[in-house]
DNA sequence: TTGGTTGGGTTCATTATTTGAACCACTGGT
DNA sequence: ACCAGTGGTTCAAATAATGAACCCAACCAA
């Protein structure tokens, strides 16, 4: 692990139920040297990815982000575009829809929509990393990924976060067959014990993945109709929202999933 | 200069009129060798700060940015507080209002808006970091910040962008004293050779500058009338926005300020 | 075909940078 | 006065970054 990657991962460990992190924290968090740590923070922080409460000397998240996205946005303007189709899919199905992006071995939230239209919501945390053995959107990613993503996968302990996690390589392996299959991943309480989710990959040019559309919610409205209907929102919103990203779905699986709708 | 900060200075190369950039313009941009520039690059798409064109091989912001972007705005939201604040003053006066925040000894713009109710406007890329020395932010800023960003700034020769930059130290210094005196800094084409501008700083806990907001305009639509109603403008900004940053005006200054209004 | 150019990417000995144990300074609690 | 908890710093030792030279592929013109 080179150093610029050890102060990279610094940034992941900041989520909106962690907006600030002190050093020792920090310390304990990535078990490295304290003065490791702070060198690579006081460095996050002259480049203005990160900024320093003045009154508890606190570490978060820095206004050079503001501008990098403001770029990305501008000039690659990947949420303006999937936003109304997210949108029109969660007003449709009445849930959460969001969308992740691959990123190395792990999913990294892009946008999420929720109608709102129940008493109880999925708690989405836009900020949180997604394991991909854990997540539909994870599964439907991996199912398509290179070798090479799945190899790095099963190196680490498959950890567990809910019941329903999937710990072993075999169960994991023929899961995947199921989803290359049918096109979308389910989950039943893998990461959070009471939510339920289905997910579909999103293709790249040259048919590679590069993410996930999916839907979750509550477990206890996961009902065998409302399942179907979802599985249909999601093969609708992989094609649209591949398309959109100027993308191709992989020829072997393309007619296939055609004909399943 | 830390491995890590070579590294996120490519970061910076990214501007809305450059989206992707290859791996020899990028050695000839940084001067480095082309094996580092590699290295660096290959690390920084690991932790998703960069993808790559599949097709040209080029490099672009990748996806982790979008979700650091939506943690910071989450948990600190500085842009949703200032959108509406920043389009009200640029109702007022009918031009281009932006804030800029201090990041080391640059700018780096956090957000614009354009009323857009003249033929000509200003081109003001929200991607490109800003020099204290040659903008009225800049200089707004540079006035009520630590000697040490000042000495930072005269270490490096005052780069001319335009007719009327200020390139000595002398010069600069002077200029600084009537910013202090007024609490707004003008510009006449000091950074665009057709772009006039004023700027008044910002203020975070302590009374320490945190960057600027400012008005920018054609030179040609630059009148005296014109010149004082912005300069109202921002005195009133300048006190609505720290007011929402939770910051405090300079003692020193502020009464005298307050009574120039 | 040949040779030249420009692009991306890699290798490995040399070198310089990162590292971490121990240290200091401050604060709040007892 | 002491301890435990912060954040932050130092300097010799060890590890990781560096860069000259190299390879490969695509493109172009003779």
């Amino acid at each position: 692990m080179g150093t610029i990657t050890k102060a990279l991962d610094l940034l992941n460990f900041f989520a909106k139920q962690k907006p600030e992190i002190g050093l020792t924290e920090f310390v304990r968090l990535v078990n490295r040297d304290k003065a490791t740590v702070h060198r690579h923070l006081t460095e996050l922080m002259e480049n203005g990815f990160l900024e320093q409460n003045p009154v508890t000397r606190a570490y978060r998240l820095g206004p050079a982000i503001l501008r990098l996205s403001g770029v990305r946005e501008a000039t690659h303007p990947l949420r303006s575009v999937l936003r109304p189709i997210v949108e029109d899919i969660a007003r449709q199905v009445g849930e959460l829809t969001h969308v992740s992006l691959l990123q190395g071995d792990v999913l990294s939230p892009a946008l999420h929509f929720d109608p709102m239209t129940h008493g109880t919501q999925v708690a989405f945390d836009e900020s949180e990393i997604l394991p991909l053995h854990a997540t539909s959107s994870g599964l439907a990613v991996l199912a398509f990924a290179d070798e090479d993503v799945t190899r790095s996968v099963l190196k680490r302990p498959l950890t567990k976060y809910a019941d329903g996690t999937i710990t072993t390589a075999d169960e994991l392996r023929s899961v995947l067959d199921e989803v290359r299959r049918t096109g979308t991943a389910s989950q039943d309480r893998t990461f959070d014990s009471e939510v339920c989710s289905q997910g579909a990959p999103l293709f790249g040019v040259g048919g590679k993945v590069v993410g996930a559309v999916s839907i979750a919610l509550p477990a206890v409205r996961d009902t065998d109709e409302k399942r179907a209907e979802i599985r249909e929102a999601l093969r609708d919103g992989m094609v649209r929202i591949t398309q959109q990203l100027g993308g191709d779905l992989p020829p072997e699986h393309a007619e296939k999933w055609q004909s399943a709708v």
